[in-house]
DNA sequence: CCCCACATTTAGGTGTAACTAACTTTTCTT
DNA sequence: AAGAAAAGTTAGTTACACCTAAATGTGGGG
């Protein structure tokens, strides 16, 4: 099956929304940067080719082979982010934008090639699961920064945003992936956690802490 | 200027066709894999963006400003067959094609830090050369094993071709850059050409000695 | 249970880049 | 120099993927 970019594009975005559950137009739409109408046209021509599930007025599932090409276009797009940072000392930051676009222009070759180079590697550089070759995802920490407790200490396993201002932000304050941060305030009126970093204080909205996936201990 | 995949490709082909001189609609098409009434499409459209000058039924010219973006795009081709050559271990009759689709997506960031990795190579792994940042060609050889005369030693410097069975065979056969060849025999009968790598002897065509360029000497 | 707000789809249209078939221009052959 | 062959262009379609505006469906509050 050869689908165009803008296809694998859809399939990738409905499976990171869903997850198991059904995406609706406007989800999709809002995503991709594109009016719900061109969803509701790219979405009849998916399920045309068994992609998807599509009920009209009720969203979309993936179906086994919408899913798998997902799972395809989002291993290139890990590889690819990891290839660029590792080999090529990009940023964690500067890599999403690269990846983008190279994940669909990628020969199989070209995957296993930069897989191996990097030692077959589980996650990307912002701790996201990279999936395996048999479209099989490594498990990730769910545990959110926002729900840790004053006091306790956690590491940072995963950054689940793709915003330069943001993935800049946390690095320049020393948060980055394996990260020891304590956190030693929680104030509820201003929304706001502030935490240490080795000997850095730093304080983070609750938005960024929801983004920041942490396994408890250091 | 944002050009479509499909503009910079025949960009590329009119320059390469070209080089100073004027490419025909059908040199277009046929190096494209197009159809000629499709290449008069676009080139009426490269003619309103003024990159090309077009006169009709008379072939067209790179202008300036679509002579840099040929440049420009044959410079990530080659830049990136270099890479995969070099970085990711691929052979040069593996190259080409990965090139051919991703030379249009790169970033000039991609750009920049493969040719520091590389060190700012001059030429590609079959000896093209690769245009400068600024636009300018490293010179090379238009001597043609072919036109070399019995009893010469000389030193492959070129391989003007992107076919990979012809690349395999010449590999194989122990002739890559910078291999000596002395010429054992020239039958002008069969067109065959007679050389010596090595201790090794290898029989070839007119055709394949037109696309292998030299350097008198070894 | 009806209405309204919102989500979604349909209808109609754009731009890109290809194709085939028919026509025109140029070039070659005699 | 005429006529045929080759090269190139025009006309008319197709497919893709987007858009806006208008119409329709859905689910919750009154
Ligand atoms: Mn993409
Ligand atoms: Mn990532
Ligand atoms: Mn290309
Ligand atoms: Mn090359």
């Amino acid at each position: 099956m050869n689908l165009s970019q803008n296809m694998e594009d859809y399939l990738k975005a409905i499976f990171q929304i869903g997850h198991g559950e059904s995406a609706s137009t406007s989800e999709i739409a809002e995503r991709l940067s594109v009016n719900p109408a061109s969803v509701t046209g790219m979405l009849k021509k998916l399920a045309e080719l068994k992609l998807v599930e599509y009920v009209s007025y009720r969203g979309v599932t993936l179906t086994h082979a919408g899913r798998k090409i997902a799972l395809e276009v989002l291993r290139h797009h890990r590889l690819i982010e990891t290839y660029l940072a590792e080999a090529l000392g990009y940023e964690w930051d500067q890599v999403h934008d690269e990846a983008e676009r190279l994940e669909h222009h990628i020969s199989e070759e070209f995957e296993d090639r930069i897989a191996k180079m990097l030692g077959d590697p589980l996650y990307d550089p912002h701790g996201d699961p990279i999936p395996t070759k048999d479209g099989r995802l490594p498990p990730v920490s769910r545990e959110r920064l926002a729900d840790a407790n004053e006091g306790e200490t956690v590491t940072v396993r995963r950054v689940g945003s793709e915003d330069s201002t943001t993935l800049r932000f946390l690095k320049e304050h020393g948060i980055r992936l394996g990260a020891a941060l304590r956190i030693t305030k929680r104030d509820d009126r201003t929304h706001t956690i502030t935490v240490h970093v080795q000997r850095t204080r730093v304080d983070l909205s609750n938005d960024v802490c929801k983004i920041i996936f942490v396994e408890r201990g250091s």
